[in-house]
Order: structure tokens, then sequence, then C-alpha cells
DNA sequence: GTCTATACCTTGATAGAC
DNA sequence: GTCTATCAAGGTATAGAC
């Protein structure tokens, strides 16, 4: 019913997106502080003018975008992952080589599309934080409801979900710092073993 | 044979250690960027040249300092609670719940003293990256010895203690920014379990 | 070692023509 | 919706008196 999206390639998205979208990379490496609106603009060939336009609130503003787009992206990437295997265990392994992957192809410069905006304003832009918690909360519905198709009871899946996401967190920024793949191979590994636990006997 | 150190309580450090200490809390509050050399000089009591005195390099040479000093910090946190316990399993659900209280009491704005001013720098400041590198290598070695104290075979332990930090680095940022102990007492909980799987039966 | 003054640049944000 | 000009404020860094 509604009109076709034209899933756009390059430079014919509307200015809007390519702002959210600019914004979003730019502070997933440099962060909210580091990241000016000029940068923003200068690199998703726009105009100053056009942010404040679209984003009358100014950087604050943005930024909550620029999360919210974070947010999205890696949930659909965990569903995507997670729903290319049956054993949750086997799911959440693949998850941590799908990061690993994901960073070492960017040269260790594309790590959590949240996390350095969140560190960075935490307890200093309420609307950024808000926004980080959420897609944090977010992230955990699908690792839940994989525990809880295998078998694993409510209480013990919502917990693990929380430490799955805490661990490939950790475990990104750990390999982004160090530059090394080790840290979120150890955490696929030991996440399985961990989730092995807690399935059932079939 | 040194000079007795003064275990200096408040405003009778010297200039060059009240900088230190004031950069490093600061970035480890507000990041890299989102830190002012102005700022630090004035939270330290300092003066402008005072600053420049003492790290001709600027304010990369600055954090780096800043960065080692949290590094030593840490460090020192993880090897007085983890002596507190035979029991590694005990001891690092022990550091868990530790880093969950400084968390809560600080109103969540001290997270991990490192974290921050490394993600907000990776790729971008080479000898900031380089000495967050070496805090995460550095905080392993406890843990490590901890783990190999139990009886851990030597490659296991070192495995083991790539996760260890990593989940606790990644629960302590989700504590943070969801402001709820929750994430770091599931971490507690699992990284105990996944340990007892590790340890030999005595 | 400490302090002040200052050079020079970039920032976030606003106003108003088009 | 787009663009340019402009502002006040704050950034890093340097120079030089004391």
């Amino acid at each position: 019913m509604s009109t076709t999206r034209p899933r756009p390639e390059d430079g014919d998205l509307d200015t809007r997106e390519r702002i959210v979208r600019t914004a979003s990379r730019l502070m997933q490496r440099q962060g909210y502080d580091g990241t000016g609106i000029k940068q923003i603009a200068t690199e998703a060939a726009a105009t100053h003018g056009s942010v404040y336009h679209f984003f009358p609130g100014g950087k604050q503003e943005l930024a909550v975008a620029a999360i919210r787009r974070g947010d999205e992206e890696f949930a659909e990437e965990l569903r995507r992952v997670l729903g290319r295997h049956d054993d949750p265990a086997e799911a959440i392994a693949a998850c941590a080589r799908q990061l690993a992957e994901g960073l070492r192809d960017s040269g260790w410069i594309d790590g959590c599309p949240v996390a350095s905006t969140a560190i960075g304003t935490a307890g200093r832009v309420p609307d950024v934080q808000q926004a980080a918690a959420e897609a944090f909360a977010h992230w955990q519905e699908p690792v839940f409801a994989a525990l809880r198709r295998s078998g694993i009871p409510d209480d013990d899946a919502r917990e693990l979900a929380h430490t799955v996401i805490s661990t490939l967190e950790g475990a990104e920024l750990s390999s982004q710092v160090s530059r090394s793949e080790e840290p979120l191979r150890a955490a696929g590994k030991h996440l399985a073993r961990l989730i092995g636990l807690y399935r059932p006997k079939s």
C-alpha cells in the first residue's frame, strides 16, 4: 500500500537520510564531542542550514536520531545472524564472528554504532543516554527469543540475554582497542559454553 | 631508600599529580574530545601554562598519562578484590559487585577510567590507543594468575582472562548506560558459572 | 615553575536571502 | 528546502614576564 521504497544506493538519498547516516557513522567512530555539525554536513553533502532545518534541536536531536539508526541496524544484524541457526549457542558464536569480521574489515574503526556516543555522553546529555539505553534493551529481545526457543526457561533466558549483549559489547570494545580478533573469538566460545549449561538436554 | 612518599590527601599534591588525576577523572566521564585543557587546568587548580610545562606534548601526552593512571588504579583494585578470595569464581563475582557499587555510588557517572577515552580515539590518536591497549592487557594478568592458582590449565586460563575482562567491561558499560546494576549482577553470576566449568574438581 | 596574554582556529547556533 | 554570512564562545597551543 505504501509507495515502493527506492532502496537508494548512493547519492540519490533524500537529504535527511544522508544526514542521519553520516551522523551515525561519524559518531560511531569519533563519539559525540569528536563529531562536529560541520563535518557531518560536509560529508553528507548537505548544507549547514539543512541540518538545522531537519533537526531544529541541533546536535542533541541529531545524535538521538543517529543512535536510533545504529540501534535499528545492529538489531537487524542480530536477527539476521540468529535466524540462520537453530542452536542458540552456535548462533551467538556466529554473532561474535560476524562482529570480528566487520571490525577487522573496517580497519578496526567501526565498532559498536552506539557505544562511543553513549559512553561519552553518559550523565551529561539525557536524551542521548536514554536513546542508548533503549538500544541496549532492544538488542536483548532477539537474543532472549532465540534462547527461549531452544527451551531455556524465561528467567534464565532473560538473564543470559543481558550477559550475551554485555559480553559481545565488551569484547567488541576490547578487540577494537587491541586491534585483535582474539577477545571476540574467546567471547563467542565462552558464551556458547555458557548457553550450553542452560540448554535442556533434548 | 627513597624519600618517604607523603601519601597526599587533598590539596597538598604537587601540581603534576593534580593535573594527571584531574585529567584522568574528567576524561573518564567526558572522553577525550569532551574534555578541554582549560577545564583540566581549572579543576586541578593549576594554570594553563603549568599544564604545558609538564606535558609539552599537549593534550595527547596528557591523555596518555591519564590513561596510564586509570590503568594502574583499576589494576590495583582488581588485585585487591581478587586477593580476598581463594575461589576465582567467587573472586570474579566480587569484582562485578565492586564495579556495580562504585558505579551506583558515583551516580552512574564514573565508569571504566579508560573506556571512554579509548573508544573515542580508536584509530585516530595512536599514542592514546596504544596506552589503552596496554591497560586492557595489564588487567588480564591478575585474573590469569588467579585462575591458574586454582588449577586451571594455562591455555584455558589465558582465554578465560580475556573473556572476564571483556565481560566486566561490557557489563559496566551496559550498567552505566541503563543506570542499573542488573547487567553487572548477571555478568558476575555467569562468569562464576563459566569459571566453574573449567575448574578441576578438587 | 608559575602565570597572563594572546594568536588562531573551530565549534554550535541563528538570521535571512533565495 | 537550500544556502551563505555571521556571531559569540570555546578549543589548542605558544610566548614571554616574573
